[in-house]
DNA sequence: ATTATTTGCGAAACCGGTTGCGTATAATCA
DNA sequence: TGATTATACGCAACCGGTTTCGCAAATAAT
């Protein structure tokens, strides 16, 4: 049965050393009240008896959990688990604990999640709100129970909190012209929903870009792709088959769909990047060894992680509310064959090695 | 600052209801002491002032966080990050949180995570031991606190644990077969470090299958393959350069040496699958629109993950220890045509799909 | 030598739930 | 009607730390 060996507490501490509860207290916690030959006295005898302050009762008192929520849409994702790995970081280098929690992009389970989160045992959430869209009052409730939030990459607009993200809607711009520099005379932009900020953010980019090359309303360049994983395939071979009217250039805003338009293109046997160029939202890290390797716009995912997680610490560590404060981490367009450049090995690039 | 503003606590909504504090929490507990018309007064005013219980003080007393450890080498990683999916798609249907925790294959690290986890803090840890070599002195630890332990992928043989794992000998015996059936003569194994026992098991079946073949000295076979992204690629091209000697089939035991295969083999124009064919142990979704798509060994990360958690929740909730159990979860062949098979999409494989 | 101050520690309240026990009132029984 | 048993709730201890306050002994100041 479940012994629980290690109950070492203060009280059986206390009464080995014929000390009282408080002292030990004190002592462990480096008080001045407490003399120096006591204090080693108590320090050595915890080590030998491997004492460790029960979680629950020091967290009842402080009121402090050390740990932090982080709720993501997906977890297997290039961007997402990037973004953990840079949250990870930065809270075990300040002693915090993670916390992971999964929407599924669901509404709902968001709503459950952040439910669960009001009894202490966070001292702070790190969100990416889930695609479905939905009033956001669970949200306003958590902040109402004094709990700083932070949003990272998907925001919600109209709340006042922390924010990191990227510069989506330059990011949205400059794919949109590289295509139009490599020579694409119709270029078009592929989304999923349009509910998520970012989304549209990346498509008012793409539109300024073609407006600027005065094309006639730019709007209907832009094609909502449903996210299952057949009807997309099938809308994308739709999108492509008819030769006369096919796009040149695609501007791919969600990494999910890199597969489908792949796939697409070979079974129709259009050659990327001569009949359609192509440029992808991604932090794929194997963008370098698709056929032909897939131009990107490469998120911070790792940096915007570790910026929010520095955010929140510091609001939780003193005590200060987090007022609407905005991080922009800018993303990278990171140019390969598939939208007609040079097939160099970009590998190695700056900030996207996680070995 | 930070106004925390739901202080709704028992001893506040005892006394708006003129009851005591243990009426309260008997009522919210639906004791059979308490009359229906108190219990249902009580619950209406906690929904009302959203009452929640503190998660520290009801923690103290239970001895109980409901919250699992889960601790990875790495999670930009296709496994794991899938194996994370599994857990907690089972924990959370059950009410536990997860934690998770990223040994970046340090045992210091390692140890380090495992220190902060005997404060009670959770009820159980699920891991995947990192690649560093190293004494399990602090997982004794663990298990002496009366914490139940459960190694899923890669586990630590020598302890008597729960352990959840797939095949890995058969799929290294199955890997090297099927390429020696594709024609291969002159098949080797790449691994990283040999200390991990799951690489060992699968080469140690790819040997029997070159012992079947009455292959001399297969052991001259199997390659260690430097992690870092420079020094491997370095590596694996030295041992494709030279064309006498060159293997043309190669089961690659890791999947972040996919990679640096393709590239080396681009660079040095080597076609796949024509003059080497490979087969990769690989979670990749990407598999599939590699060129050529790449042969996997496809753990069933998914269900590992899912097999691990149910197993240590059922160890928690009916405080039984685990004593010993071993889950196998076999792994599958997926051929493409990197070893020679056919181009089919193996994109709605059953229990890869995560949308 | 006497008073003032510092030093080192113990006692007890407190954090917010949980639970065993005692008891007053109501219901049941003889 | 009086004794017995349920019923419904309050009281207080408890979980394991933290912290305030008080006090005795040691040291310093006068």
């Amino acid at each position: 049965m479940n012994s629980l060996q290690n109950n070492t507490t203060m009280q059986s501490l206390a009464e080995r050393l014929g000390l009282s509860k408080g002292t030990i207290s004190k002592a462990l916690n480096d008080s001045h009240e407490i003399s120096i030959a006591t204090k080693t006295k108590v320090v050595e005898a915890a080590r030998e008896l491997r004492y460790m302050p029960n979680h629950f009762a020091s967290g009842l008192k402080s009121r402090k959990s050390k740990t932090i929520a982080v709720i993501v849409p997906e977890i297997v994702d290039s961007f997402f688990s990037l973004a953990i790995n840079g949250i990870e970081t930065f809270t075990q280098k300040e002693g915090y604990h993670i916390n992971i929690y999964i929407s599924h992009d669901l509404i709902s389970k968001e709503k459950e999640i952040i439910r669960t989160l009001c009894d202490g045992r966070v001292d702070g959430v790190l969100i990416s709100v889930c695609r479905e869209a939905g009033d956001n009052a669970h949200l306003k409730e958590l902040m109402d129970c004094g709990i700083p939030l932070v949003f990272f990459d998907r925001v919600a607009d109209e709340l006042k909190a922390g924010k990191v993200m990227t510069d989506d809607f330059e990011a949205g711009y400059v794919a949109a012209r590289h295509l139009i520099e490599q020579g694409c005379k119709k270029v078009c932009f592929l989304s999923s929903s349009l509910c998520l900020s970012i989304l549209k953010k990346r498509m008012e980019g793409f539109i300024k870009a073609l407006n600027e090359k005065n094309v006639i309303d730019p709007q209907k360049n832009v094609h909502q792709i449903p996210l299952d994983d057949i009807e997309n395939l099938e809308t994308i071979k739709l999108l492509l088959s008819n030769a006369d009217e096919r796009p040149d250039g695609i501007v791919i805003s969600v990494e999910l769909l890199t597969i489908p338009i792949y796939l697409a293109c070979k079974e129709l046997n259009i050659n990327i990047p001569d009949e359609v160029k192509i440029i992808c939202f991604s932090n794929l890290l194997y963008a370098s060894v698709l056929s032909p390797p897939l131009s990107t716009i490469t998120q911070p995912a790792f940096e915007i992680g570790q910026s929010a997680a520095r955010l929140i610490c510091n609001s939780i560590d003193r005590f200060t509310e987090i007022d609407d404060e905005k991080i922009i981490c800018p993303s990278r367009l990171d140019i390969r064959k598939s939208s007609g450049g040079n097939d160099v090995h970009l590998l190695k690039e700056e900030g996207l090695s996680v070995f």
